[in-house]
DNA sequence: ATACAATCTGATGTATACAAAGTACAAATG
DNA sequence: CATTTGTACTTTGTATACATCAGATTGTAT
């Protein structure tokens, strides 16, 4: 008798697949859709109020960008996650971060300078005032805003895909207070090296500041993952 | 009155989607569907001998894939690539490939390395006889290798996908005979690297590496994209 | 002849119906 | 009592039917 926040959001001008699929996304990053748990297709269908045919759609599409995986003739279930798992996207991501903002140095606009000390005074202010929340989303911003600085789009995409997928633990690496002013020190220096357009400085200190994240992540799993190993599935 | 390559594999044991799926992108890749072509599911349907349903569940992929786009209420259109969207990919490419080998250098394992040894030898054997198809699917096959190699699942996928994004033009920077010894110096030169671990000269080798497939790749494209400007579409 | 409107066509978007296959459970048999 | 087989049920895989919308075409009025 849990309470169903898998809820479709009828107002948005798309077609039903593709709000299926954002909520069926949604549900899966932020765990409300759990690791090993079966997409039944009616269940779905009826919890949502739409037909099997949407529902469909949306999964072809969270199976390609690996957040289900497909058993055949039996069907859809929410993609483990494993720490490999974790550490391969990570390390991916490191490296795309790290040319994102290397590109950013070459080729940053005026208005992407803009765009980007905004995003860092919003991780200052929220730091400053200790709201993990904030803070998170700041951040996420402050990266995005690297990112669309690199002009590349298919880069953008990348990053976006991967970030998503880590959506989850994004928290982690905030919630320690202690951090908070290293965390605002790193992203001013990342900000100061692309003004400066420092290719290596700013490379740099983007992979330290994912590799500090990746720290926390890894130390959360591992207590998910034991706690997991106790308690036995219901 | 066309032929008709666009056929379905009934032999495998696949779900019609992924069969439909498979078809489609060796279809956009090969360019038998050229870029800004409709794709009607009635008529694919027709022509592939099957319902709408698989084409649509196949279609949502392609779009996750960036190889179709969708149209509201229009439909699905084979994507168009342009210059800049080659540009974006090969510069993704180049730095995954880097992380790639640099994870090699550190991880390879022996069967990793006898694996390399034998598709370096392809490389070498098939530049020798000056057959470009053969050099192309061997260039493939080491360079897939290697990227087994890293132990990164995640950059596996991406690297696959990415090149597969270039499949049209992978033989663009081989039919030029006077490069093919310089190809396989470069090829043998990568695989030395990650055997003496140097990282920095691998990531250096293959970013070259890349460098010149995407000069070769670049004047192609500009050469198509004026033949276009000139003969208009039927 | 041109502009505008109504209609018609053909495609997508969505729902449902039907087929096939895998699984679980129960009954029968050794 | 265990094992095997058969049957029913659940769920996916595929096809088709229905709804809706966008664009084209045709007809009419100015």
């Amino acid at each position: 008798m849990k309470e169903d926040n898998l809820q479709v959001n009828m107002d948005e001008f798309l077609p039903l697949r593709d709000v299926v699929f954002k909520t069926l996304r949604r549900g899966i990053l932020t765990g409300e859709l759990k690791p090993g748990e079966r997409l039944m297709e009616i269940h779905l269908a009826n919890r949502l109020g739409v037909s099997r045919t949407p529902i469909r759609e949306a999964i072809r599409k969270l199976e390609l960008e690996g957040l289900v995986t497909m058993i055949p003739r039996k069907g859809a279930e929410v993609a483990n996650i494993t720490e490999k798992n974790l550490k391969d996207v990570l390390e991916v991501r490191q490296a795309l971060e790290s040319l994102a903002i290397e590109l950013a140095c070459e080729r940053i606009t005026p208005e992407n300078k803009e765009a980007l000390k905004e995003k860092l005074d919003q991780v200052e202010t929220a730091a400053r005032t200790g709201d993990s929340s904030a803070i998170a989303s700041a951040d996420v911003a402050f990266h995005d805003a690297i990112v669309e600085a690199s002009g590349n789009v298919r880069l953008t995409q990348l990053v976006s895909n991967l970030g998503e997928q880590m959506y989850r633990y994004r928290f982690e690496y905030i919630k320690d207070e202690s951090k908070h002013s290293q965390i605002m020190s790193e992203h001013r220096i990342m900000y100061e090296s692309i003004l400066e357009g420092d290719k290596g400085k700013a490379a740099r200190i983007v992979k330290t500041h994912i590799n500090n994240q990746e720290e926390a992540i890894m130390r959360k799993i591992k207590k998910e993952h034991d706690a997991a190993g106790q308690e036995p599935d219901d």
